[in-house]
DNA sequence: GTCTATATTTTGATAGAC
DNA sequence: GTCTATCAAAATATAGAC
């Protein structure tokens, strides 16, 4: 097991607290207090606060986008890469609930990283987007408006960090098939 | 049609702004800015920054439990609620989309008025899950996790001010329709 | 109803001692 | 690596003139 760096440490701690108040009602002093020393202090490990929140949110959606792509890239049906692109949501979700927070709602305040989550974000929705159409080309799931669709499984699978702690004794791989039960039923002909 | 006030007007401005930025990021002079006035005069109308916010929030808090009241009050059985349950979000939603942004993540700022809000929303849900669980016991609905089943369909739900006004061309019937096939149709037996 | 001027706090960040 | 001291900017809010 790798030893946490003091960085990795504040990274950390920044992200629960990101995750309770968001990034902006975030202040270093408070920072500084949840780790136990002087906000001064945290400037020979970071280089500013947008720095903080740049670390937490680009290395996750990186994450997104390189599951994205090997789901992609393999030969399953339809129906398979959704329940590839379930499982890949619970396991980032899970590992770093915290983080999850600032990327679904602090992005907007990234700066010089701006367009870049903007563009992964945004491929990452083009290929949920072509799996579904695929699949209803292939006839292997209903032919209801497709952004529909993906509205309503991609807002639910974003938004697993807001319950998946509320249910630590859950075990991951239930979770992953009972979401794809309720949320594939729903579209499988 | 009813004359805005000025406090309305700054109440519509505000939320705008929030759901751009959140209510932290949000200065009064940056409203005072939009409302085309200088930051010192907005204090004629409201009484705080804080004020802002619970006006936008308790009254769509408000207008959320008034209507699961109504549903769970009806002779109706369990997916006929679910239905009107969607209607309620589609209907609340389309008519206060920049609202809706403050209600789902910037309640955590409200002062006095936090307790009162947190009530509000452990009673809908509790109503919620209680008519997914008669569902459940009538034979209605398929008998998967409810708590997980209320997960994802309230999400898809509270999320829909982020995706009704990328759709203006969209009929609100037909949306209210394809979500219940989306929604429904994975927990109907 | 809006303005200018201003009080008071809080903020992100730096300098330099230890 | 942490501290104290401090800066400069930005924040909410008030007072009083027009």
């Amino acid at each position: 097991m790798k030893q946490e760096s003091r960085k990795e440490e504040i990274v950390r701690v920044a992200a629960k607290l990101f995750k309770e108040k968001g990034y902006s009602a975030v202040t270093m002093r408070d920072l500084a207090k949840a780790m136990g020393i002087k906000a001064a202090s945290l400037y020979n490990h970071i280089k500013s606060k947008q720095d903080i929140l740049k670390t937490i949110i680009i290395s996750l959606a990186e994450e997104f986008t390189e599951g994205m792509q090997q789901i992609q890239a393999s030969n399953e049906n339809c129906i398979d890469k959704l329940n590839k692109i379930i499982e890949l949501h619970v396991k980032i979700s899970s590992q770093n609930i915290y983080g999850m927070a600032s990327l679904n709602n602090d992005w907007m305040h990234l700066e010089e990283k701006l367009d870049y989550y903007q563009k992964l974000r945004s491929d990452y929705e083009n290929d949920f987007r072509s799996i579904l159409n695929a699949g209803i080309a292939s006839g292997e799931i209903v032919n209801v408006k497709p952004d529909v669709m993906m509205f309503s499984i991609l807002t639910t699978l974003r938004s697993l960090y807001i319950w998946i702690p509320k249910k630590e004794d859950i075990n991951l791989n239930d979770l992953s098939n009972t979401l794809s039960q309720i949320l594939i039923n729903g579209i499988n002909k």
